[in-house]
RNA sequence: GGGAGCAUAGCUCAGUUGGGAGAGCGCAUGCCUUACAAGCAUGAUGUCGUUGGUUCAAGUCCAUCUGUUCCCACCA
């Protein structure tokens, strides 16, 4: 009959896909006819494989563009990669060693060499993954952070910076990953809650008059101890400040002073603390003050080094222990005391952060920070929940200089050259000889820059900055920038203040910050815990478009999401649904109708009436809501309406029309009309299946991605038509009830008696007499005149417009009959009372908008006449 | 230490200007009704975490407590 197989099958999404990216649909140029619409894709790492978070978010951002491009937007969805500095440089350097290799054998050039074949390799995975779930990004567009033109914009940023004094190099202390062996900024080291020891130790006066005892966490750390210090005001030590203490671990120990300073909190523990400037925020601020003298006691690879006396060599660990043990032996050890508290990791490899003093590039923060801040607090740049902005504000109000530099290889080399003399010069092109000197035998930097430094131009320079592009003029600033909370301070404050730095202007308008999808425990998907959800296993299974529903249906876009493959089983399953739908409508077109599209809408029946105008309020509903960026509710308002109202209501109304070649062609004209609407308002979420769907029904159409999104017609609304509509199924739900509860067979027809209660609902109910009929499985549908005379198995409902009757002869016992009508009446009873007691409400009435007291008056009316045929019958019953 | 979120049906969750509690899954019952059993129909289940406050009206706003999750953080 129909070639058209009985199931949805995803498989074809690969083909569509194909199709699309041959027409050039994803493609955004400069066009001043159309408003500009864009989002730059946060790029993933080349290291990345995708995975679920990475669909969530293609899945939000395609969603926009794919309803903007519809919406007549010309819109751009830019893609890119990142070249992920350590992460990359970490991967290839274990890909090496299994070749026995390292990167300090092999020689700065090779290695760089070989990222860059490693880069070419695997840098495309996840951007053909990305395909994979339907993106629609403009490929033709894609960039890489190290490639030509980001690598000009990234020395052009400093180099500017640099000249402005915004860029300097200094001494400071700095996180230090052992294991990675370079700085990383404060933004990458996380603070993990563990045990840890908290240890008491005395210093001798160097007088020996007395002693003076602290604590610490770190003894190692004794070895670079410049001095002790107290409260300025504590009485306790007020005799000690000035005199001098004795760090005994070295063979003739070390002589440092007692200093006050009001960093020391007098309360905490014995209100003394040792001073450790090379190896501890707050002593190297104090240590400034103080003008200490700054003793750095550790190698980079963790070990202690040569200012460490005997202890020289010794790894943290060792050094911790040996110190315990000799301060033990020279009884200048007191307690031990097990405490919680936070330490700094890595993290990407969760080392532990030694700080460290080190000669290192900064980026100041402090001018920069504030039109990046005064842009969100004046209103500019919208986040989509207020709590986000304030995480971002708090971050920009607490900036300290961001440490730029790394000591890696993989990622822009810093555009610093250094002459014989020591001078420095700054220049993105290779200068040949010293600013200051005129030297010609220059040495460049060794370091790179972090990799947040050119994600942070990002929005520009991806599209031609420092260029002035016509792209640039055209799509920036852009719309959205979707990303998870934890990148707000890595990424979107460092986007925000380099934009206003470079353009003038926020990188876009709206930070859309979304959840995380968790599993169905709600716990984070980690490797190390194998609880992950692999995207593309999902596609493989389900397809595209159900991971892509399974995500964003009904979600809160800013709560976490969990994943369960029950969930992915509904969204095929609603797949399935459409499919099925729209199969039905080909199947009716089979015969060769042609459908007829009526223009003149009053004149069509009621059912196309409501449905029509249901169609109508859903697309305003789902434009407004994907205009909040309320994806969920959006998306869920289209599943509803497409299962509940079109298939399972108005689907099964229109059979009986498409029985009748004379009815059938205007009953198919609005089942496609409505049927389309509702493919390309699911579009964007699933744009797979609705293409497939969309071009079926729509011979003439090329595609579904570029077609004008539907727009809400006033004209079209019908209150009339959906409360009719809304009585009808009243009674087709209170007759299908009863012939559920008298377990009627369903193979047996039975009569419907309906008695409108006015002429005008008699008029309703008979336009609809055809498919009450199939809705009740009726076998005969008579329209009273007036209410018959009650008898013996009768079963009598009363519904909103008519009283109902079934006659069901033995299957009726009057008795539980009379049971359910007084039920019936206690609950119209209890309504009005209700009803009645708001209306007594001097309260009520004085400040209820109208519209509601109006809205309940009507109901009340509406109750007492039910109330009146439920009373009726039950005293026909008594006679 | 500071801040934020969450707590609604057995499970997972919607519920954004305060106006008579919802969905999916699961469960129960009956159906292969020629689009779909990946389906259809019908049904049961909630003191909307606690206590108080604001209001004519609170799942919704405010406060408090309890439980839980997350983020930030240099207290030795």
């Amino acid at each position: 009959m129909t070639n058209i197989p009985k199931h949805y099958d995803p498989s074809r999404e690969d083909e569509i896909y194909a199709r699309w990216l041959e027409r050039g649909y994803f493609n955004a140029a400069v066009n001043e006819e159309r408003a500009p619409y864009a989002i730059m894709i946060p790029p993933p790492n080349i290291t990345d494989k995708l995975h679920i978070g990475h669909a969530f978010n293609a899945a939000v951002q395609d969603v926009l563009i794919r309803a903007k491009r519809m919406q007549g937007y010309e819109a751009l969805w830019m893609p890119g990669t990142d070249h992920a500095a350590i992460s990359t440089e970490v991967q290839v350097v274990k890909a090496i060693a299994k070749e026995g290799k390292t990167k300090e054998g092999m020689g700065r050039e090779a290695f760089l060499a070989r990222v860059w074949e490693w880069q070419e390799e695997y840098g495309s995975t996840i951007v053909n993954q990305f395909k994979k779930i339907g993106a629609s990004c403009d490929w033709e567009r894609e960039r890489f952070t190290m490639d030509e033109g980001l690598n000009a914009a990234v020395l052009e940023a400093f180099e500017r910076l640099y000249n402005e004094g915004k860029i300097y190099r200094g001494e400071r202390l700095v996180n230090w990953c052992v294991k990675c062996r370079t700085t990383i900024s404060d933004a990458e080291v996380e603070h993990e809650d563990g045990e840890g020891r908290l240890y008491h130790f005395s210093y001798k006066l160097a007088d020996g008059s007395s002693t003076i005892s602290f604590a610490t966490t770190r003894p190692e750390t004794m070895l670079g101890d410049t001095a002790v210090a107290v409260h300025p005001e504590d009485e306790r030590y007020a005799a000690f400040v000035g005199k001098k203490v004795i760090v005994p671990l070295f063979e003739k120990g070390r002589e440092i002073p007692v200093i006050a300073d009001s960093y020391v909190d007098r309360e905490y523990g014995t209100g003394v603390v040792k001073i450790t400037p090379a190896h501890d925020p707050n002593d190297f601020e104090i240590g400034v003050r103080h003008k200490l003298p700054i003793i750095n006691i550790m190698n980079d690879d963790g070990t202690i080094n040569e200012n460490g006396g005997a202890y020289t060599g010794l790894t943290r660990e060792e050094a911790r222990a040996k110190i315990i043990a000799d301060m033990t032996a020279s009884g200048l050890f007191i307690k031990e005391e097990k405490i919680n508290h936070a330490k700094g990791t890595h993290d990407r490899c969760h080392e532990v952060i030694e700080p460290l003093v080190k000669l290192q590039w900064f980026l100041q923060m402090e001018e920069l920070a504030k039109p990046a801040l005064e842009a969100y607090t004046s209103g500019k740049l919208k986040f989509n929940r207020e709590r986000y902005g304030k995480i971002y504000a708090h971050w920009l109000n607490n900036i300290r200089d961001w440490c730029i530099s790394r000591q890696i290889w993989w990622g822009h080399r810093i555009p610093a050259y250094y002459c014989e003399a020591g001078h420095v010069t700054v220049s993105k092109d290779a200068p040949v000889a010293c600013g200051t000197c005129g030297a010609t035998d220059l040495r460049q930097d060794e370091d790179t820059l972090d990799t947040w430094f050119s994600s942070a131009l990002w929005p520009f320079s991806t599209l031609g900055w420092p260029n002035k592009t016509k792209e640039l003029d055209y799509f920036y600033p852009t719309n959205v920038l979707s990303t998870a909370q934890e990148i707000i301070f890595f990424w979107v404050v460092r986007m925000v203040f380099m934009g206003m730095k470079f353009m003038g202007d926020i990188p876009f308008t709206h930070v859309l910050i979304h959840g995380t999808v968790v599993d169905e425990h709600g716990k984070k998907m980690s490797k190390s815990v194998g609880n992950g959800i692999d995207p593309l296993e999902v596609v493989e299974k389900f397809g595209a478009d159900a991971l892509r529903l399974t995500l964003l249906n009904g979600n809160a876009i800013d709560s976490n999401t969990r994943f369960y493959w029950e969930r992915v089983e509904f969204s095929r399953n609603f797949m399935n649904k459409l499919w099925n739908a729209t199969r039905f409508v080909l199947m009716n077109l089979e015969d060769g109708s042609v459908p007829v599209f009526g223009e003149n809408i009053p004149a069509l029946p009621v059912e196309d009436r409501w449905i029509i105008s249901h169609a109508n309020a859903l697309v305003r509903e789902v434009t407004e809501k994907i205009d909040a960026h309320e994806l969920g509710m959006a998306t869920q308002k289209i599943v509803d309406f497409i299962w509940d109202e079109f298939c399972d209501w108005y689907v099964e109304m229109v059979k009986p029309r498409l029985r009748n070649a004379e009815t059938k062609p205007q009953a198919l004209g609005t089942l496609i009309r409505v049927l389309s609407r509702c493919l390309k308002l699911l579009h964007p979420v699933t744009p797979f299946i609705t293409e497939d769907l969309f071009l079926a029904l729509n011979k003439d159409a090329e595609t579904v991605m570029r077609a004008p999104w539907p727009t809400f017609d006033a004209e079209k609304e019908d209150p009339q038509a959906e409360k009719d509509i809304e009585a009808i199924k009243e009674l087709v739900r209170g007759v299908r009830n009863i012939r559920s509860e008298k377990q009627v067979p369903p193979g047996q027809k039975i009569t419907v008696q309906i008695f409108p209660s006015d002429e005008k609902m008699h008029g309703l109910f008979s336009q609809c007499v055809p498919f009450i009929l199939v809705l009740c499985n009726a076998s005969e549908i008579e329209l009273l005149g007036s209410a018959p005379a009650s008898g013996e198995g009768v079963v009598s409902l009363v519904v909103v417009g008519a009283t109902v009757y079934l006659p069901l002869a033995s299957l009726v016992d009057s008795e539980k009959e009379r049971v359910r009508l007084t039920k019936e009446q206690k609950r119209l009873t209890q309504e009005i009372t209700r009803i009645d007691g708001k209306l007594a409400n001097e309260g009520y009435m004085a400040k209820a908008p109208a519209q509601l007291i109006d809205a309940e008056r009507a109901k009340r009316v509406e109750f007492a006449a039910m109330l009146e045929k439920v009373e009726a019958e039950l005293k026909g019953m008594v006679k």
